[in-house]
RNA sequence: GCGGAGGUUGCCGAGUCAGGUCAAAGGCGACAGACUCAAGAUCUGUUUCCGCAGGGGUUCGCCGGUUCGAAUCCGGCCCUCCGCACCA
């Protein structure tokens, strides 16, 4: 991977010579990141905590590089800040983890053996692995190597407040919240579809289910239509109950078998394969007895709603695993009913109740234009449900869209008790360990209501309130507030913390990390010993309490009032419609608005090597081999300045050497400069300066913004073009960076600060640079005139250059004439559309060239200045006058005549 | 399907909200030159087309519209990426 060694070994040496180990030490020993409540304004930053699963990959470290970025900024601009971090070991996949581990699973062993061995020597990975049977083991584990990894990255952690999620005083404050949210009416019980597997007893989510990521599996509703026969009910299921008008008969699989079950005391017939799904669907409904066939077919059946009776026939193609494993059938509006019973030689009249722009849709229309039969069947499906109409003379519906009739009818008949809901699966699936996936339907689901109108109105207006890094973001979020509903809880398994009015469930493991960061406020003031309730928890976030001072919660109460709200959240967008959902309403319900959030910052993805990153891929680069490899300023680095903030991070060898070539180059630079003890004034000199100046007003104003790669191009790519401009000009930018090394190294310190600590003590400045403060920047007029001016004389030399090129004139001698003042005057007035001027014939010339006239300048204070360093660039000789009367071409204001002088290029 | 974002000059990527100063920042790559025995690194210049005087032509997914003027505003179309409920 490493082809540049052999050629860049002085720079290795230049980047080896930043001992970052030390300078770690060195924030630890003097405690500069532990943040308590002092009266400087206080700045909350945090990242949603990792999960302890395994260790972390790049991607994990973009969010935390970041918030560090923005930590480390806010210290300079002299806040108080505080950034926390926990740990996130509640859920099922660390149990399923330890149970693999248990059950010898090789390619779990393998994994993990592959993880220990990172962070491990090989005699200790076979113990800590038998160790691993025990989840809060594997939680353990990876947390104290998170918490190593990350000191090595240089995060400004305040460690001394971190907690993980099934710590006994945190399960403690997540008891207090669901009580609370019960009593305000949040929570809810209820039933709940969900995927699931028979063999498992377990519902299933997407990790579970074979190709689940690829090939999403979702639960569709079918409504399962009662025809009426003599001795029983047949359920024939349809997701287009409206066309029930248009029924011509029933179809059954005569190779399958039927079973009839008792529905609150209807009896009614399904397929075997369904009655065994539809008893997870329906917990009151019983099977009654297995069925012949005949029995089924010899019958007539009535259409509910409509007095008419059809028959049932015979089809092979019924899939009895599907649905009810009866279906009805509508030839005229179902391309493959119509087949169906044209290849079974039936001869019925076709029913059309559906028109489309005043025309009744043609099955046969669908089946000559399609060549395949399913995608003639969808199509017109697709069609008639987007733009269809129901015929005026159709009872109930006549005159409605395909879209209103299907809920009108469903209702209706779902309301007679002509039918039910049956659920299924949108495609056929299996899980990982090769079970059925079917659909279940918990009873006594434990939910958050969201839905609360209430709840959702002061969480719009809030979420209108916030500041969010992409702004689009917000608009992204309002619309999630508007679609989210109730959101299942607690689950059967897993760690974490027990549902307090039902613990024989387990806050679900998002649920349960919701308001979190409210507890680093107050985890040091809170030791693991304390007996902790309720009463304790509404003393010290809220006002609601008897008004007696808890002593031993005092400390508490203080530091949760002074931080809390979260200032900036830094995550990714996969966390908007669940973890930041729930974050923005939980802290809505259950704290006072002062503490609500503040801002979110939504990064984009992490991809390696133009590909997403994924675990099945192998294409995961872990953190800490980024690290040993590479060291934590290139890698924060990277991140800086690869790609902005919202755009997706791409880590790749190819863009990490050109990355490394700028670090060197500053640490060259910053070396070189050491030794310079003077400084020297001159023009150049003084342009570098006011140029850096600006720099570092920019710098501020993006960092404000968040736009952080922004500022690092601006303060790593043009102070670094500067300095190379500035030695073209014959300045010395060892000289100049000597004199601006103060400013350059705190505004680097955000993004590689142990590079910086490392000069700043070099560079002889007191204490760290860590710990110092960045002032205002601001250029006065003088600054800005050595700028603009010295642009407006690039632009002279860009001219020479063009007008060299055109004419093949190899430039020796230049003149330069300038406007005079009558030429000035004049122009001023042309462009106010004023032509009572001097000189008549710069009329059409000023209308012409209007917008590349720039009358702001002092030009020939401008050439006065730079003349010289125009001279020694463009190795040529530089006059300049004023227009003298008789000239033959006439300068305009900012536009001069150049005329050159030199010897014709033979070449051309 | 629903919701969100986006399509810019060889590539990446600004600019679009507040239309003109935009042939369009910055980075990368490519080319030429300087340095060197040579390569790398570094530096200088060029990098849409035309032009023997700093100028002109044609460009910002496609098609239309608004406007004196559109990469930017409006409408339609095509394409790409992200999220979509018990997964953390």
């Amino acid at each position: 991977m490493d082809n540049h060694s052999s050629s860049c070994s002085f720079n290795y040496r230049m980047i080896s010579m930043i001992d970052e180990k030390f300078w770690q030490e060195q924030w630890d020993k003097e405690s500069i990141f532990i943040s308590r409540k002092s009266n400087k304004e206080k700045f909350l930053i945090t990242v949603p905590w990792p999960y302890t699963s395994g260790p972390l990959h790049v991607g994990h470290g973009r969010t935390y590089t970041i918030a560090d970025f923005i930590a480390r900024y806010r210290r300079l601009k002299g806040y108080n800040v505080l950034f926390p971090m926990g740990f996130h070991e509640s859920g099922t996949p660390i149990e399923a983890i330890s149970d693999k581990i248990r059950k010898g699973d090789p390619k779990t062993l393998d994994l993990y053996r592959k993880y220990i061995s990172e962070y491990e020597s090989d005699e200790k990975i076979e113990e800590i692995l038998e160790s691993f049977k025990q989840p809060q083991n594997v939680a353990d584990f990876f947390a104290d190597k998170i918490v190593k990894d990350f000191k090595a990255l240089g995060y400004s952690i305040d460690w001394t407040r971190t907690f993980r999620s099934v710590d006994e005083r945190y399960k403690k404050m997540v008891e207090w919240q669901f009580r609370k949210l019960d009593t305000m009416g949040y929570l809810k019980k209820g039933s709940h579809a969900v995927l699931f597997s028979m063999e498992e007893k377990n519902a299933v989510g997407e990790d579970d289910i074979e190709d689940g990521d690829t090939n999403k599996v979702s639960i569709e509703e079918f409504t399962a239509v009662l025809f009426k026969g003599k001795d029983f009910y047949l359920a024939a299921s349809s997701l287009r109950p409206e066309t029930i008008y248009a029924i011509t008969n029933i179809w059954i699989n005569p190779d399958s078998k039927y079973s009839l079950i008792d529905m609150d005391g209807k009896r009614v017939v399904m397929s075997e394969d369904a009655c065994e799904r539809f008893l997870y669907q329906n917990e009151s409904a019983q099977k009654i007895r297995d069925l012949d066939n005949a029995e089924i077919l010899q019958g007539e059946y009535e259409l509910p709603l409509f007095n008419r009776k059809v028959k049932v026939f015979p089809n092979n193609k019924i899939d009895p695993e599907h649905t009810t494993g009866i279906v009805y059938s509508v030839p005229g509006h179902s391309v493959k009913d119509y087949v169906y019973l044209k290849d079974a030689g039936i001869n019925i009249e076709n029913i059309r109740m559906i028109q489309i722009k005043d025309e009744t849709t043609s099955v046969e229309k669908y089946l000559e234009k399609y060549a395949d039969l399913d995608e003639a069947n969808q199509t017109l499906y697709r069609d008639e449900y987007y733009s269809g109409i129901i015929d005026e003379n159709i009872p109930l519906i006549g005159g409605k869209t395909v879209r209103e009739s299907r809920d009108i009818i469903k209702q209706i008949l779902i309301e007679q008790g002509r039918a039910f809901i049956f659920l299924e699966t949108s495609r056929k699936a299996r899980t990982r360990n090769g079970s059925r996936v079917i659909v279940s339907v918990l009873r006594d689901q434990w939910f958050i209501d969201y839905s609360n109108p209430e709840w959702k109105r002061e969480t719009a207006r809030h979420v209108n309130n916030m500041k969010f890094v992409p702004d689009f973001y917000r608009k992204n979020m309002l619309d999630i507030v508007d679609w989210i509903a109730e959101r299942a809880c607690a689950r059967r398994r897993g760690l974490g913390t027990k549902l307090p009015m039902d613990r024989e469930w387990v806050i679900e493991s998002l649920s349960d990390s919701t308001i979190y960061p409210a507890f680093y406020t107050v985890s040091p003031f809170i030791p693991e010993d304390t007996e902790l309730n309720d009463a304790t928890f509404d003393y010290i976030f809220t006002e609601n309490y008897d008004g007696k001072v808890m002593e031993k919660f005092q400390k508490a109460k203080e530091e949760f009032e002074y931080w809390y709200g979260v200032d900036q959240r830094i995550t990714s967008s996969p966390h908007m419609s669940n973890h930041l959902i729930f974050y923005i309403m939980n802290h809505i319900a259950l704290f006072n608005e002062k503490y609500w959030p503040e801002g979110i910052t939504i990064a984009g993805t992490v991809i390696s090597n133009g590909t997403k990153i994924s675990k099945s891929k192998g294409n995961a680069v872990s953190l800490l081999d980024v690290v040993r490899k590479y060291g934590a300023d290139m890698f924060r680095m990277y991140v800086a300045v690869n790609s902005d903030i919202s755009s997706s991070l791409d880590w790749n060898e190819r863009d990490i050497s050109i990355i490394r070539g700028k670090y060197e180059e500053i640490l060259n630079i910053l070396e070189t400069s050491l030794s310079q003890k003077e400084y020297g004034e001159s023009v150049s000199q003084e342009l570098f300066q006011a140029r850096f100046m600006k720099h570092m007003v920019n710098f501020n104003e993006k960092m404000e913004k968040l736009s952080i790669r922004d500022a690092y191009v601006e303060i790593i790519y043009e102070v670094l073009n500067d300095l190379s401009e500035l030695k073209n000009m014959g300045g010395s930018p060892e000289m100049a960076v000597r004199k601006i090394a103060g400013d350059w190294l705190k505004a680097l310190s955000c993004v590689i600060p142990h590079t910086a600590e490392h000069f700043w003590k070099l560079y002889g400045f007191e204490g760290l640079v860590s710990n110092s403060k960045l002032g205002h920047y601001e250029l006065n007029s003088e600054e800005k005139g050595l700028i603009e001016q010295w642009e407006y004389c690039k632009g002279i030399m860009a001219d020479i250059r063009s007008i060299e090129k055109v004419t093949h004139i190899d430039g020796k001698e230049v003149e330069i004439v300038l406007a005079d003042h009558i030429i000035r005057e004049d122009t001023e007035k042309i462009i106010k559309n004023n032509f009572n001027v001097k000189r008549k014939e710069i009329i059409q010339a000023v209308k012409k060239m209007q917008n590349k006239i720039t009358m702001g300048i002092d030009e020939r204070k401008a050439l006065e200045r730079y003349a010289g360093v125009i001279e020694k660039l463009m190795n040529m000789q530089i006059d300049y006058r004023e227009y003298r009367e008789g000239d033959k071409k006439l300068p305009l204001p900012g536009r001069p005549v150049i005329n050159l002088k030199g010897e014709r290029n033979g070449n051309n």
